[in-house]
DNA sequence: AATCTATTTCGATATATATCGAATTAATTC
DNA sequence: GAATTAATTCGATATATATCGAAATAGATT
């Protein structure tokens, strides 16, 4: 049967299944930053991403305890005949890849504006490092 | 935006769209054959390939006062891409090609198996023509 | 060991979609 | 011209899907 095919197009039928291939097609990313950047709950993130592993598109790694998701290489191969390049970089063009970085930042931040700890998490952590070094760019 | 890309991945995120587009890959088709060979309304099937031609899928001929659709060649090279001719015709495989064929002969027979009638419009006739053709080989 | 935290699962809800049948439209046959 | 017919559009309905928030789970930090 064509079920399997079926649940491949599925999986890209939506516009923010989309952004998240357009995303994990740069780099993998954690839910919760997938969650803050297209500004949707976890639990709907976790959602799509779980449709998108039935489909063969991404699979999860474990990094640390956070759920790291990369695009399956020979899938990725597939997608890429359907959408090129620059579509895929439309996809994610009017996404706010900052974010996530922002929202920790602000979460760990005083009203004056100081660090009120430093967070434990490390990629956390990498997200208040992104912040503060960008903030020292020209 | 991507939502061009989002309608051309819902376009073919549904089992019968699907089969509809492994049928025109063959040949064309009318509403009604469709309808018959899927076992569905022809407004359904209308919906269907109404769906399928805002993603440019399918284009619609009038021939006589049937309106035939075909796939439009240049998005079948992308779909040709995505799902392989087997794909394709593993689509199709459990499809009852002859149910038009079928359907036209019974609306047109007799008790007693004879013709009322001939039918008058040409994609009947046709059928009609078919279908005996076919009782007489092998 | 106790507490936090990221993710998943579950239940609820609102929206979208597939399908049908009836009404409408456009074209054909008689 | 009247009756027939293919296709589309419309209204209704039932199912599927996207999303949320809360609860449960698994893992890490203190």
């Amino acid at each position: 049967m064509s079920e399997e095919l079926v649940a491949f197009f599925k999986a890209l039928a939506d516009a923010n299944r989309l952004k998240i291939v357009g995303l994990l097609a740069q780099q993998p990313y954690s839910v919760e930053q997938l969650a803050a950047i297209l500004d949707l709950r976890p639990s709907t993130i976790s959602h799509h991403l779980s449709k998108l592993a039935d489909a063969g598109l991404v699979s999860a790694r474990a990094d640390s305890y956070y759920n790291v998701y990369q695009l399956e290489e020979e899938k990725l191969q597939q997608t890429r005949l359907l959408f090129s390049q620059k579509d895929l970089a439309a996809v994610v063009e009017d996404v706010d890849l900052d974010a996530y970085d922002r929202k920790v930042v602000e979460d760990y931040s005083l009203p004056d504006g100081r660090l009120k700890t430093i967070p434990a998490q490390r990629k956390k952590l990498e997200a208040v490092l992104r912040y503060v070094v960008k903030a020292f760019e020209p």
